[in-house]
DNA sequence: GTAGGGTTAG
C-alpha cells in the first residue's frame, strides 16, 4: 500500500500513462484487482478518460468485470466522464448487484441528467425483486436528483416510501430531503422535516437557511422584513444550540448582505457582511475547505463587497487569495463592471488570461460585455462575440441575451437582430425583452410592438420589464393606441401590477403627444402613489407644449417629493434659459446655492487608437485642447453650411 | 455510493 500511496502522491507531476508504467514496474506481483482499482482511482484523480477506458479493457481481458469493487469504480468513473451508457453496460453485464453498485449508478444518472432512468432504477430497488432494497444512500441520492430537477411531486412520493422503510430520520437523508424541499421553494415542508429530525448537524441548519433564502428571494417585493427577521432568528437559534458556522453557512449568509436590495438598510447589510468576513478570518474558515476553499469563500466576499459599493475592499480579498480560479476572476471583474470601473475590469480580463492562464468561461464573457460596450463601443462587443464563437458558446442563452443588449446599445440593431434570430436558439423572456427594448431604443416602436405581440403568441407571458420596454418604445414612437392596448392587456390579461416605470411611460406617452389632460387624468387614477419620474414626465411634456399651468403643478409636486435633487432645478433653469428669462434663471440658481445643491457635470468620451478620452463641457484640460477647438469650430461651420434647420443653427449657437 | 455555499444576461 505504501507504493500505491507514493504513486498517488506523485499527483499531477506525471502524466497518467507514465503513472501506469510506473505502477506496473514497481508492483508486478500485486493482486491484479488491487492494481486495477488503483488505476481506476488514478483515472478519476487525473481526469483521464483514456486511463478509464484502458482499465475497462484490462478488466475485460483479466475477467475482472464481475469484481464488485472494480465494477463499482468503473461505473463511477464512466459517469464522472459523462459516459452514462458505458456505465449502464458495465452494470447490466453484472450477474450480482449490491446496493453500493446500484447507488453508484443512480448517482451517476443524476450527474448526467438521466431523470427517468434514475426514477426507474429507484423503483426497481423499492418494488422489484431482482435488485437489492433501497438503503439510506439510495434515498439521499434520490432526493438530490429530485431537487436538481425540481420534482417535488415525485419527492413527496419518495419521502413516503422512505417513511415506510424507516430511513428518513437519518441525519444525512433528512438533510438531503430538506434541501430538496428548500430548492423546490417548499420551505414549510423543509421546516417540518427539520423539526422532526432526531439528530441534527450544522448541515441541517444550513439546509434550513438556504431554503429560507430561496423563499425570501421569491418574496423580495413583498413583506421581506418579516422574512428577514425570521431568518436572523434561525441564525441566533443555531448559535444558541451550540452550532458553529461553517463555510457553507457563511457563504449562504453573505449572499444576503446585498446592498442592491432596496428593502433593507444597506449599511446594515454591509455591517453583517463585514462581521461574517471577520468570522471567516477568526475561525480560519477560508483555509478549511481543501485546496479550493479560500477561493470559494473569497468569491462570496468579493461579491458581497462589490454589491455594497466597496469594490476596492473586494479587491483586497482577491489579491490575498492563494489560488484564483475562473470564479474568483469573474467575481472580481463583475464587481468592477457593476461599480462602473470598466477600464479596471478590462485590464483584469486580460490579466486573467495572460498572467494566471485562466481561460474565461461563459459567465466571464457575459460579465465583461457591458465594460466592452461602455469603453470600446461596438468593436469590444464584436471581439467578445468572436471569442464566444471560437469557444462554441455563441448559442448559449445568457450570452446571446447579453450580446443582443450590447449590440443594440452600441448602435447595431442589425447585429442584435442577427444574434436574436440565428444564434439564440432557445429564447426566454430576457431574449425577447432585450430585442424589444433594442427596437424601442432605435426609434422603431412599430417593430417593437410586432415583436411583443409575437412573444405573447409564442406563449411567453410578459412580465414587468418587457412591458416597460415595449411601452417606452411606444412612447418614443408616438404609438399611443398600441401603448394603451398593451398596458391594459398586461394589467387585465396577464395580472401585472402597474409599476412606477410603467406608469411614467404612459404619462410620458400622453404628454409627448400633447394630451396633457389625459396624462394628468392617468396620474390621478394611478393605482400607486405618483413618484418623481411621473411628475418629471409631466413637467417636460408641459414645458414642451407651453402649458405653464400644468408645468407649475408638475414642478411643485416634483420639488415637494425631491427638494434636494439638483437635476430638478437644472431642468427648470434650462427651461427658462431657453426662453431667455434670465432673471428667473438667476433666481433658481440662487435657490440651489442656498440649499447647498450642486450638479455633477456629465461627461462624454471617445475611443481613439485603443485609448479612451473623456471630457466635460468647455473642457480645456487636454494638451491638444487648442487644436481640438479649432477643429470643432471648422466642423460646426461645415454643419451650418450643409444643414439649414433654424433650430439646429440656434442649438449650435447656444453650444458656441 | 449520500446532503448544503461561488461568478452572468432585460
Amino acid at each position: 500500500m505504501i507504493i500505491f500511496s507514493r504513486i498517488s502522491a506523485l499527483g499531477n507531476h506525471f502524466r497518467s500513462t507514465q503513472k501506469t508504467a510506473l505502477l506496473h514496474s514497481v508492483a508486478p506481483n500485486i493482486d491484479p484487482s488491487i492494481s486495477l482499482l488503483k488505476l481506476l482511482e488514478l483515472s478519476i484523480e487525473t481526469r483521464s478518460l483514456k486511463l478509464c477506458l484502458q482499465s475497462h479493457a484490462i478488466a475485460q481481458r483479466l475477467g475482472l468485470t464481475q469484481h464488485p469493487l472494480i465494477a463499482q469504480k468503473l461505473i463511477f468513473s464512466f459517469c464522472q466522464f459523462k459516459r452514462p451508457f458505458e456505465a449502464q453496460l458495465v452494470f447490466d453485464s453484472l450477474l450480482v448487484k449490491n446496493a453500493h453498485i446500484c447507488n453508484t449508478l443512480l448517482s451517476g444518472y443524476g450527474k448526467n441528467q438521466f431523470f427517468f432512468e434514475s426514477l426507474e432504477l429507484f423503483r426497481e430497488m423499492c418494488y422489484g425483486s431482482i435488485l437489492p432494497l433501497a438503503d439510506d444512500f439510495t434515498f439521499s441520492v434520490m432526493f438530490k436528483i429530485l431537487g436538481d430537477f425540481g420534482e417535488v411531486f415525485h419527492g413527496r412520493m419518495v419521502q413516503g416510501r422512505g417513511v415506510k422503510n424507516g430511513l428518513v430520520l437519518d441525519t444525512v437523508v433528512g438533510n438531503s430531503l430538506m434541501s430538496m424541499y428548500g430548492r423546490c421553494g417548499c420551505f414549510d415542508d423543509s421546516l417540518k422535516v427539520f423539526d422532526e429530525m432526531p439528530l441534527r448537524n450544522v448541515s441541517s441548519w444550513n439546509a434550513l437557511i438556504s431554503g429560507y433564502v430561496k423563499v425570501k428571494v421569491n418574496v423580495e417585493s413583498g413583506n421581506s422584513s418579516f422574512y428577514r427577521d425570521r431568518l436572523w432568528d434561525f441564525v441566533n437559534e443555531m448559535q444558541n444550540e451550540g452550532f458553529k458556522f461553517d463555510a457553507y453557512t457563511v457563504s449562504t449568509l453573505l449572499s444576503l448582505c446585498d446592498g442592491d436590495s432596496k428593502s433593507d438598510d444597506c449599511s446594515n447589510k454591509c455591517d453583517h457582511g463585514r462581521e461574517l468576513h471577520s468570522y471567516v478570518v477568526k475561525h480560519g474558515l477560508d483555509l478549511s475547505f481543501g485546496l479550493d476553499g479560500d477561493v470559494h469563500l473569497g468569491c462570496c466576499l468579493i461579491d458581497m463587497y462589490s454589491k455594497n459599493s466597496k469594490v476596492h475592499v473586494g479587491r483586497r480579498v482577491f489579491d490575498r487569495l492563494k489560488h484564483r480560479n475562473v470564479f474568483a476572476w469573474t467575481a472580481m471583474i463583475n464587481g468592477y463592471v457593476n461599480n462602473g470601473e470598466f477600464d479596471e475590469a478590462l485590464f483584469l480580463f486580460r490579466e486573467m488570461q495572460w498572467m494566471d492562464r485562466v481561460g474565461p468561461n461563459k459567465v466571464s464573457l457575459v460579465a465583461i460585455l457591458p465594460a466592452c460596450s461602455s469603453v470600446a463601443g461596438l468593436i469590444g462587443g464584436k471581439q467578445i462575440h468572436g471569442f464566444a464563437i471560437r469557444m462554441e458558446l455563441n448559442h448559449e442563452l445568457s450570452l446571446c441575451n447579453a450580446l443582443i443588449d450590447t449590440y443594440s446599445k452600441c448602435g447595431s440593431l442589425n447585429y442584435a437582430t442577427r444574434v436574436f434570430e440565428y444564434e439564440c436558439i432557445y429564447k426566454d423572456a430576457i431574449s425577447w425583452s432585450s430585442i424589444i427594448s433594442g427596437y424601442g431604443l432605435h426609434g422603431q416602436g412599430h417593430h417593437a410592438v410586432i415583436l411583443f405581440d409575437k412573444m405573447c403568441l409564442d406563449g411567453i407571458n410578459p412580465e414587468t420589464t418587457v412591458v416597460v420596454g415595449v411601452l417606452s418604445a411606444c412612447c418614443r414612437s408616438g404609438l399611443i393606441n398600441d401603448g394603451i392596448r398593451i398596458y391594459e392587456s398586461a394589467v387585465t390579461n396577464y395580472g401585472i401590477k402597474p409599476t412606477m416605470e410603467m406608469c411614467s411611460c404612459m404619462v410620458d406617452m400622453f404628454g409627448r403627444s400633447g394630451q396633457l389632460n389625459r396624462a394628468l387624468g392617468f396620474i390621478e387614477n394611478m393605482p400607486i402613489k405618483p413618484g418623481p419620474s411621473i411628475w418629471g414626465a409631466l413637467f417636460c411634456a408641459a414645458a414642451q407644449h407651453g402649458n405653464s399651468e400644468m408645468q407649475d403643478l408638475a414642478y411643485k409636486s416634483l420639488i415637494r417629493l425631491e427638494p434636494d435633487n439638483s437635476s430638478n432645478y437644472i431642468a427648470l433653469s434650462n427651461l427658462y434659459a431657453a426662453s431667455k428669462k434670465w432673471e428667473v434663471v438667476a433666481e433658481v440658481r440662487k435657490v440651489m446655492r442656498d440649499r447647498g445643491l450642486r450638479k455633477l457635470p456629465g461627461c462624454s468620451w471617445i475611443s481613439l487608437n485603443s485609448a479612451t478620452h473623456s471630457f466635460f463641457v468647455a473642457d480645456k484640460s487636454h494638451p491638444d485642447s487648442d487644436l481640438i477647438y479649432v477643429m470643432l469650430d471648422e466642423l460646426v461651420s461645415v454643419m451650418k453650411l450643409t444643414y439649414y434647420n433654424p433650430d439646429f443653427v440656434y442649438m449650435m449657437e447656444v453650444l458656441e
